[in-house]
DNA sequence: GAGTGGTCTAGACCACTGT
DNA sequence: CAGTGGTCTAGACCACTCC
């Protein structure tokens, strides 16, 4: 036999599935006292069955007020052909540049409505950014982060942080102020004032649950929400890598999406 | 002041991350009774603080034996190169083909390791499937449910549903029957025996918590790991959307690589 | 102040696993 | 069988939000 929690989970779950009246998105549950007596259930088990719905993302709880069902959340889509409009961006002139980022781009905001965060700093490569860039470990480093979020409250973007080889991006000073971002035009536009074409990058996808800090950072009220982590390495027309970035996205907030063309069969 | 919960939670969080003496990967960790002892709090409470790191992922229980440090899980990597290798082999005679499927070139095992489940089913197109495709609700689809998991116990890679318009593929009565999977030579290969070339292929990722079945067929034992969806849209040389499947992947053990190329400036 | 969810306790019994 | 984690109870007090 199923456990007591589980029935209740169960026929709660089934009610806001149905969109039955009271359980629609938005709607505020009975309070778990209520709850737990119509299921004739104690407060301690009802809360377990309360928190598996959450688990599940159905349930957001606000101490205080009460229990809600989830209202589906939009996803920020994320194309890959914002590498090349980026790129192509580069050698347009500046104003036309400082008019929108790639983020701007992806998520839909006006640029004043991003706060942007940078913080930068010279650090020697660990054994991971070593690997990622083919360099000695301990090899001077630019760290940067960024953290983009909207300044209307609660939509906090990405948590972001990008390495480059310190020595690389030392040749315009610039490029080591942290003043100066959100840099108009973009990373790839920075690399091309130091000489550097970027000519193709790899995204690696993962999935994970998130850290405490990234749960406050982004967001994520509901228990159960993972995170996308997303490595974007940057390889020159040398092929040097250039640049390795770790973006960290909320994952009921984003989508990723990759177009693929293949080639045409030859019919003789 | 952080609630005891908490404090223990952060305690076991660091000793297991420093990896200290019996706290290692694959360690079993004392039991509740004992770690609620050491750190002078009662049972449920000390329950709650490894809650919270199952749900982090990094502690694993196992009814009747022990709560164990998880050991990293391998990820596979799917690659979207796949889709231009499987277009290259629908060209190659039989007997290349019959050798390997694109499951088993993403995640190394052989065929013969792998259990295939096919579920052929006619159903009226929904809503989504109809908005998927641009065709009418109501329009007949071939719905495919695929599981693919190794024999070899506790592996179970993906679980896949995809959609075909019923009247393209019924030209070719054995695309109806699913005694017939694996197709040697997967789906571009059989959209050619009814006179269909992919053109092209979007996939897009977005990711979200498990259902109840979901974990027991993928095998997510630890709570509060998340599953990838990856929502594949083919689209042939005509412009016509001709399959679109939604795969379900377990969110601990796949990773995604995609790699865009870009266009080379002309330097005058 | 009233009502909500968050934390915590001290028990109890059960289901499962290994020996 | 002994020991483990899984479920469940009946309370208690606190922190927070809203009126």
């Amino acid at each position: 036999m199923a456990a007591k929690y589980e029935r209740a989970a169960d026929d709660l779950r089934a009610k806001i599935l149905a969109g039955i009246e009271g359980f629609e998105p938005g709607a505020r549950l009975p309070s778990e006292t209520q709850l737990a007596d119509a299921y004739n259930i104690s407060v301690p088990t009802m809360r377990e069955a309360i928190r598996v719905l959450r688990l599940e993302g159905l349930i957001i709880a606000k101490q205080g007020v009460g229990s809600f069902v989830r209202s589906e959340r939009r996803r920020i889509r994320r194309s890959a052909d914002r590498y090349q409009w980026e790129k192509d961006r580069v050698r347009e002139p500046e104003d036309v540049r400082k008019t929108t980022g790639a983020t701007e781009k992806d998520t839909g905001f006006e640029l004043p409505e991003l706060e942007f965060h940078a913080v930068f700093e010279e650090v020697p490569a660990d054994a991971q950014i070593a690997k990622d860039f083919g360099v000695a470990e301990g090899t001077p480093m630019l760290r940067r982060l960024y953290r983009t979020q909207s300044r209307n409250e609660d939509a906090p973007v990405s948590l972001v942080t990008s390495y480059l080889v310190y020595d690389v991006v030392a040749q315009n000073p610039d490029l080591l102020d942290a003043s100066r971002e959100p840099w108009p035009g973009g990373t790839q536009h920075q690399l091309s004032t130091v000489g550097v074409e970027v000519d193709s990058i790899e995204d690696v996808i993962t999935t994970r649950p998130p850290t405490q800090q990234e749960s406050d950072q982004l967001g994520i009220n509901p228990v159960g929400v993972a995170v996308f982590v997303l490595r974007k390495t940057s390889v020159d027309t040398t092929g040097r890598v250039v640049e390795v970035s770790y973006v960290v996205l909320p994952g009921d907030r984003t989508e990723f999406v990759y177009q693929t063309k293949l080639k045409r069969w030859e019919w003789e």
